[in-house]
RNA sequence: GUCCCUGUAGCUCAGCAGGAUAGAGCGGCUGCCUUCUAAGCAGUAGGUCGUGGGUUCGAGUCCCUCCAGGGACGCCA
């Protein structure tokens, strides 16, 4: 990658200035290179001039000298040149870039692809939702950050498993069942009340009328405990094929459904607490066993389990990061949890380190909340309650592309709106559309070109020196580097804005450059030139789990 | 009360490990279809980056105060 080669370029010439005498000597910091927000400026600039002046003392505009100086001529540089108050600025060849165009057409589908991960195994968990009743919106932006990230982390050349971690014990699926069962009760006219905290959810009803109407009564005539068993059973299957049905609306799809069940009947819960045992992080307290995690500096301790003997959400985590860290040994583990699990990054980061994994391969992700709106108006959404506006229902509303591209478009940090009407009534001005009619319309040139029996064979991209052409290509190089930027920072939202900047400079170029023409040469030329804008722009829409139309 | 996230244009939000004149979409206003898709393009208006300090060559970005919105503080998940 470009940004790469300059970066190095640059340390080289520190080097060769530091033997030669014209700067002292110091440890190379890192080099940071970036695009200047004025073209004027050049494609890449670097500030390190700047940073130097601290250990140097010397004036930045006379490191900067010296540094380039140093840069010897390379086949992509132009010119090299120092701008006050201490930037080094570099100017592309022209007929560089325009060769660029080869190359993204010679990487095709895969343009983008990098190496960072250098095949590393990592592991992302996401959505992971209680099976309990229908996914929301905000289910759902966990769901497109998620399975975005786990396409850049693929394309940055990590071994990436996706995965859904389901909660199919604990009190939370008492209370499903407990509700589950009245409801059936109900459903068949008998009298029944719901449990205290119950799920409340009209789906619920519908649910049991479902089961009812499939099954009918052979519950009732089960021994209570064994007809609430069976009856949960099919109830967490229903709903578990639901929530796979819509997140694969939503184009979502897993490697791994991970029950919460098998940890204790496969042994990872006993392992995790001899473990915790031996390692003397763990008391009895009030009866139930805790997990001390004050000694690593947190807050307070948390329970392990209860003096009812059953364990908690938190140990069964714990058992589950022990599978993925020691048993699975995945190199990072990336877990995408929404705001009200804001609580629980800390100490799971606690207990990890507990278990004597390195902290810092664990990466943990806070969706924040979305704020749903009919209009202006704000309308709550609590499962619990049952007064929500489901993930299936936006779908159908709001079409998978248009979810997708607004759920994606907001930093995870960020709360955000998300207005139904909006989104509905707006459809066709929605930025997903504005970028996948780029595509559409370079479909529709090249469907044009081949019907006047025009072909980019031949061609000479170095025909291609004009603005709106350069553009467009410097445009089009971007995308590697934003995967790399993604694979860092692990914020796919970029991805969003990246592809909007794609879709306009490439609008620009359409409209001052005609490329079906009488002039055969750069007729072939630009065919080139669009063929390689449409692969990268289908790359993109990809990347975000988007179609690429041909037409629209 | 303690901890976490957020506060940037009328609205919704970007601003990539501090860097050159703060950006986009939507909305407003003005233009552009006999030519490969006008779901488009060009132009224009709109900002003391919540407040007050601090760090430094330089702060929307880092530190502290305060204000506002949201979330978490459970033997729920």
């Amino acid at each position: 990658m470009l940004k790469q080669t300059i970066s190095e370029l640059i340390s080289k010439a520190i080097t060769k200035a530091q033997k030669e005498g014209k700067l002292p000597a110091f440890d190379l910091p890192e080099i940071v290179i970036e695009h200047p927000q004025n073209p004027d400026h050049g494609d890449y600039s670097c500030s390190v001039p700047l940073k130097l002046t601290k250990i140097v003392k010397m004036k930045p505009m006379d490191i900067a000298k010296d540094i380039i100086g140093s840069i010897p001529a390379s086949p992509e540089i132009e010119k090299v040149d120092v701008a006050p108050p201490g930037f080094i600025n570099f100017t592309l060849k022209k007929v560089w870039l325009a060769k660029e165009v080869n190359d993204v057409l010679k990487n095709g589908a895969n343009y983008g692809n990098i190496n960072a991960g250098q095949g590393k195994r990592i592991q992302i968990e996401f959505v992971s939702v209680n099976p309990t009743g229908p996914l929301h919106v905000g289910h759902g932006r966990g769901a497109v950050i998620g399975s975005t990230l786990c396409n850049v982390m693929t394309a940055a050349g990590f071994d990436v498993t996706k995965e859904y971690y389901f909660n199919d014990s604990g009190s939370q699926m008492d209370s499903f069942r407990q509700s589950l069962w009245a409801r059936y009760q109900q459903a068949l006219g008998k009298d029944a009340a719901m449990p205290e905290h119950g799920y409340m959810g009209e789906y619920m009803v519908e649910l049991a009328q479902e089961i009812k109407e499939k099954e009918g009564d052979r519950f009732l005539k089960m021994p209570p405990a064994e007809g609430v068993e069976k009856l949960g059973e099919i109830g967490l299957a229903r709903v578990l094929e639901t929530t796979r049905e819509d997140l694969k609306t939503l184009r979502v799809e897993y490697d791994v459904w991970y029950s919460e069940k098998t940890l204790y009947e496969k042994g990872q819960f006993d392992i995790i607490m001899k473990l915790l045992r031996e390692k003397g992080y763990v008391a009895e307290k009030d009866g139930a066993i805790w997990f001390s995690s004050t000694a690593l500096g947190e807050d307070k301790d948390n329970v392990i389990v209860r003096s009812n003997g059953s364990p908690t959400y938190f140990a069964a985590d714990i058992a589950y990061h022990y599978n993925k860290f020691i048993e699975r040994k995945f190199d990072k583990v990336i877990d995408i949890w929404g705001a009200d699990h804001m609580g629980h990054v800390s100490r799971m980061k606690a207990v990890v380190s507990a278990l004597g994994i390195d902290p810092s391969r664990l990466e943990i992700i806070i969706n924040q909340m979305v704020t749903m709106r009919r209009g202006g108006e704000i309308v709550r959404i609590s499962r619990r309650t049952g007064d929500m506006i489901t993930l299936r229902e936006l779908l159908d509303e709001a079409g998978t592309d248009a979810c997708r591209f607004i759920l994606l478009s907001r930093a995870a940090s960020s709360q955000m709106d998300f207005d139904i009407e909006l989104a509905k009534k707006q459809s066709a001005e929605n930025p997903v559309y504005y970028v996948q009619y780029a595509h559409a319309r370079i479909a529709s040139i090249l469907k044009v070109a081949e019907e006047k029996g025009a072909t980019d064979e031949g061609g000479d991209v170095s025909l291609l020196t004009t603005e709106p052409e350069l553009t467009l290509i410097r445009k089009m190089l971007q995308l590697p580097e934003l995967v790399e930027t993604i694979a860092q920072t692990l914020e796919p939202h970029h991805l969003t804005y990246y592809a909007q900047d794609l879709a306009t400079v490439f609008h620009a170029f359409y409209k001052d450059c005609r490329v079906v023409s009488d002039d055969k040469a750069m007729t072939s030329a630009r065919l080139k030139l669009i063929k390689a804008a449409k692969l990268v722009l289908g790359r993109t829409l990809n990347l975000m789990g988007m179609d690429a139309p041909e037409r629209m």
